[in-house]
DNA sequence: CGGATACTTGAGAAGGGTCAAACGTAGTGG
DNA sequence: CCACTACGTTTGACCCTTCTCAAGTATCCG
């Protein structure tokens, strides 16, 4: 269904984008529906509202969501991982999108183009209402992670959730696109408990770790038994 | 916009229903587009799927959205109140909607209905829209909520919601319709710590309790700088 | 009046936050 | 190529917040 939005290319428009280059904020022009643009960690991703685009859709590394930092504090409400919808309208003004990695890049649409297209093909307008659901599900496992108690509980759910969202075809092991730190944002705790959670769940033999950023589940029951667990 | 759907009716069929009687589960039928039913508390609310209705609105008291109870936990992911919009599809099968208190009235609407009314009044389906934002909102809310650091903060922040959700034209009062139990369960905290925090708050003035389940914000300015503080 | 439920308060224990330091890695400039 | 720096990550020590257990109070309903 992704592809469907990019039909008839044999090569996906961003792959052939030059990957280690200078970036550009401004959007790149590859398809009367969608426009593209690469993003570095920490840059902020804009969208053009006055030109049209009002929501956008993750092909590559990955976004965060964060309230517009008001006193000091910072929270990431949000991780949009490749495939997922984001729209503009679904959020305030008081929200930012910032890349959380190197070489993001998101496909932006132009509302117009969308409801035509809606109203061209009713399998269209089919998908982009599964859209909106799919991320009324983000929502909602969100708030099923953040309502857990306990660190490990709550880091091993957003692992376990993380391992779907990223689920490579076939491939069982997970590399994270976003930091420690923004982990902890995300999840409203300290990085160090994050990072001493992590080495609890390794020493448990839940996971291994490969790298810094890269894991696998090696004990799925015993990881999903300490994350229903209340303590 | 509430009343746009029982248009053309001077009194509230809700109100006809008689008040202490005893429940039915089964609805009502008042009107060819909604369906009422009045549950207790702790009642499940059973949406029928089976005969079209895919969506409703709470009229009167609240109800709280639970996870099916496994391995004893019990966990309250949202609360709707009058007012507020539930559209069954947003939600999976895991998910049960239960009154939190007594005496509480949902419109069923049948899907069916609902289509042939965006159809026909492009008014209506702008209307829906905007009740799926709403809903959306509502959950960006939670995550806001329950993203915050220290007790404190949460149940702070958790006031001022329902303070703005329960607004009655005027009234600076506010009847709290669930108990510290399920504010408990919703806030991901126990609830001695919700007592306390409550005990705090108007210790220090920034709110004044009316009985047990009433409260008022005497002290805005104060409040919302406790629940901005990361501590 | 008695029982059940909801709410509050207290004391002790544990979990997680804070402060601090060390380590690894990547990027920079000489 | 190699310091040098900056940043992300990990680990330790200590303390504060919150959970748990427990008891007490209040309120509702029979």
């Amino acid at each position: 269904m992704t592809n469907q939005m990019h039909a008839a290319r044999q090569q996906p428009p961003w792959e052939a984008m030059p990957r280690p280059s200078t970036v550009e904020d401004v959007p790149i022009a590859v398809d009367p529906v969608a426009t593209l643009s690469r993003h570095k960690r920490g840059e902020r991703i804009r969208m053009r509202p006055a030109a049209g685009e009002s929501s956008g859709r993750i092909i590559r590394g990955a976004a965060r969501l964060c309230i517009a930092p008001s006193l000091g504090e910072r929270r990431i409400i949000d991780f949009v991982l490749p495939g997922d919808f984001f729209e503009l309208a679904t959020y305030g003004q008081a929200f930012a999108l910032e890349a959380a990695c190197d070489d993001t890049v998101m496909a932006h649409y132009r509302s117009r183009s969308r409801e035509r297209l809606a109203e061209a093909d009713h399998r269209m307008a089919e998908e982009f209402r599964e859209l909106s659901m799919a991320t009324a599900s983000r929502f909602r496992r969100q708030i099923l992670i953040l309502g857990r108690v306990g660190a490990i509980a709550k880091l091993g759910a957003f692992l376990l959730d993380m391992e779907t969202r990223l689920a490579q075809h076939g491939a069982d092991r997970v590399v994270l696109p976003m930091s420690r730190y923004d982990i902890a944002d995300y999840l409203a705790m300290s990085v160090e408990t994050v990072s001493r959670c992590i080495t609890a769940l390794r020493g448990r033999k839940m996971i291994t770790l490969i790298g810094r950023r890269e894991f696998r589940v090696v004990d799925r029951a015993a990881l999903e038994a300490a994350v229903s667990c209340l303590n």
